[in-house]
DNA sequence: AGCACTTGCATAGCGCGCTATGCAAGTTCA
DNA sequence: TGAACTTGCATAGCGCGCTATGCAAGTGCT
């Protein structure tokens, strides 16, 4: 089915794309203005989200659960490294491999970066009731889902 | 009101935020894809979407429309100009400023573009049915107003 | 054992966001 | 008119996505 649209301005208006990035892109600043006092940026909490649950991971295993490439996550980790929040030990098992493991800073974070985050999401939220927050989260469920396939 | 995760999965599985980043790093990908056998880049297309609906504009006005940065407009018009997608031509009434003017190339790739885009929205909402796809442009546009607010 | 294949990671290079900074041109006003 | 301010744009430098490439280490097969 295609849609007709007037003109560019009721595209912007309506892509799903459009919007998907402007939004992205205001909740990524709004996180990244938040995390900032505590010398954090958005990619490395992403990786903390994952490493919080347990941290002893490989590079391999971070990249397969938070779906972005390998080359992003490398990256990321060395800038986590050099901010002191993560340490990469050699595996006594695989020499190729390196055991991501959290430093204590990082552990200490954990509460006020959930805290931050949780700031932004309600700030983001604030115009939409439970019922609708919830249909919102399964909708991009969805939607993420279907490109994941397609 | 304060939401509690029973653990960091949960979080990434519900937070607005970290699905919203999901999510257009998916719509970039594909539509990454779609657009680059035109030579195109996504960032080029979201200003020529303002640009087709007419030209001769000057960065600050495109910077208004768009919501990016100055310094990221100047950048990609720079990216846009090296690709022969635009020319900037001095302005007579101001001195300063430069006009952002389309080239015939630009023009002639609108069809094909806005084609690609509308193919890659299909895709991501293919399991939205019409009243679904409204309720979550809608949605995202409401998400998009609270976070420019707050 | 030795060859091919796979896997884990690093690096180069680019797009496209951002902040911070600087300069030239325009504007305002005493 | 001249000084102070504002505006339009460029540039440097960084985060964080991507693709492409390469290498060392592990695995499998004959």
């Amino acid at each position: 089915m295609q849609v007709l649209y007037r003109c560019m301005d009721d595209f912007r208006q309506n892509s799903a794309g459009y919007l998907a990035n402007h939004m992205a892109r205001l909740f990524f600043h709004g996180l990244q203005q938040r995390i900032a006092p505590l010398g954090l940026a958005p990619g490395q909490f992403m990786v903390l989200l994952d490493l919080w649950e347990g941290d002893r991971k490989t590079q391999a295993q971070l990249v397969a659960s938070l779906d972005v490439e390998q080359a992003t996550m490398a990256n990321t980790l060395s800038r986590m490294e050099r901010d002191g929040l993560i340490e990469r030990h050699a595996s006594p098992r695989d020499k190729r491999a390196r055991i991501v493991v959290l430093t204590q800073k990082a552990r200490d974070m954990r509460d006020d970066a959930m805290a931050a985050a949780q700031a932004q999401n309600e700030v983001a939220l604030a115009s939409l009731d439970a019922q609708e927050r919830a249909l919102f989260a399964d909708m991009m469920r969805r939607v993420i889902a279907a490109m994941q396939r397609g």
